[in-house]
DNA sequence: CATTATACAGAACATTCGTTCGGAAGTCAA
DNA sequence: TTGACTTCCGAACGAATGTTCTGTATAATG
């Protein structure tokens, strides 16, 4: 609660625990705390870890040792989503396979607050400018969740077999046909036979990173 | 290196570590470890920790409480970005003040291998459907960093004086003129006289949720 | 069969580590 | 001044925790 500003102390024991924790996966002891920021005593670190806790900037679990976290340094969520191939219209999309839950020459890590589920997601990458239409584009990376239905709604890539073609579109069962309508606003959606449309997975996430 | 399965109790292991680690923020102890999958003995959780290091499973520092870390679970980088405002065409993007370090009502965290840099950023939600041509619509969240100037090829957020439209673009300053490319690679770019721009900051990121 | 390696248990041991206590020095207000 | 409050130190205590040792059972090997 108290407001008071940090001393210097008090923020070089926060510098130090918070770069203790990342290069070392667990955190400071006391005694490790008091030698990084130079205090002699055990109990003037804690002394000073409680006030820290008071103040609200960690959490400690009593009797337990390298017993902090740093609050806002929380979640500590991470999904690893393996990469595995490439988008493109005319082809259709690669699936993970069941068996080879483990073969990724590359991943991506996300934080999980990104992600709704993290379940069964893969990620491809974008090649050529053909679904610009979807609003992504060469370079992007797009996180799909396997399924290989689709509730009205959501943004599905989907395998067109009459025209050979992958598309990302907003998926649409209505009226007994399939509605597709892309994600810039300003384009018409366009109708398909149910027959016709094979759902390859879910788009939960595109990222483009510009560098 | 030993390449044989896993036993189940060693998978247990690294199961309960991973999750014990995520939800405290610290590694188990190995009496924790030892009681969640149903070992007696702490020289038996021991033993077994001495073999999944060998197999390049974790990492282990000798004499050290909680001296565990899982190989390959991230090194743990995370960036904070907090979500400021809001961008679209109406309006020059907001910044954050120097002074307001903090005050984000809300952050994204995104690990560190999806940013080249992580100084100076922060994000801004698209509102509205004016930016299309930009690939970016409503919801989307773009990080931007703060920087004034604009290398060329950089995409940057310019607000445009003469117009009073704000506008991600990429930049070129070729010939004594501002080249604005849109990211939509089927259209044109636009030109402007240099004074007539203002650079408000580099996109580095853009996501979109899609739920 | 004897030998070796693996996987485990139990107990004892040795540190590490959090906690507590008495006290000292400084500041601030009544 | 006195008294409270804060910040610090040093030392000691006890609990938490990693390590080691002895021993047993099993399977594989020759």
């Amino acid at each position: 609660m108290a407001k008071d500003k940090l001393s210097e102390r008090q923020q070089g024991m926060l510098a130090f625990i918070r770069e203790f924790t990342g290069e070392n996966g667990y955190p400071p002891t006391i005694r490790q705390i008091g030698e990084a920021v130079g205090i002699s005593s055990t109990s003037v670190v804690n002394y000073n870890l409680n006030k820290l806790e008071k103040d609200g900037y960690l959490t400690r679990d009593l009797k337990v040792s390298r017993g902090l976290r740093l609050v806002g340094e929380t979640p500590r969520g991470f999904v690893k989503v393996p990469l595995v191939g490439y988008i493109f219209a005319s082809e259709p999309v690669p699936v993970p396979g069941e068996a080879s839950a483990f073969a990724p020459d590359e991943a991506i890590e996300l934080t999980r607050d990104l992600l709704a589920d993290d379940q069964d997601l893969y990620a491809l990458r974008v090649r050529g400018d053909s679904m610009i239409d979807a609003m992504v584009n060469e370079g992007d990376i797009v996180v799909m969740k396997k399924q290989a239905q689709a509730r009205n709604g959501e943004m599905v890539a989907v395998w067109l077999r009459d025209k050979e073609e992958t598309t990302l579109k907003r998926f649409y069962l209505e009226n007994g046909r399939v509605r597709l309508q892309p994600a810039n606003p300003k384009m018409g959606p366009i109708f398909v036979d149910p027959e016709k449309v094979e759902v390859q997975g879910k788009v939960v996430l595109v990222l483009r990173q510009l560098n």
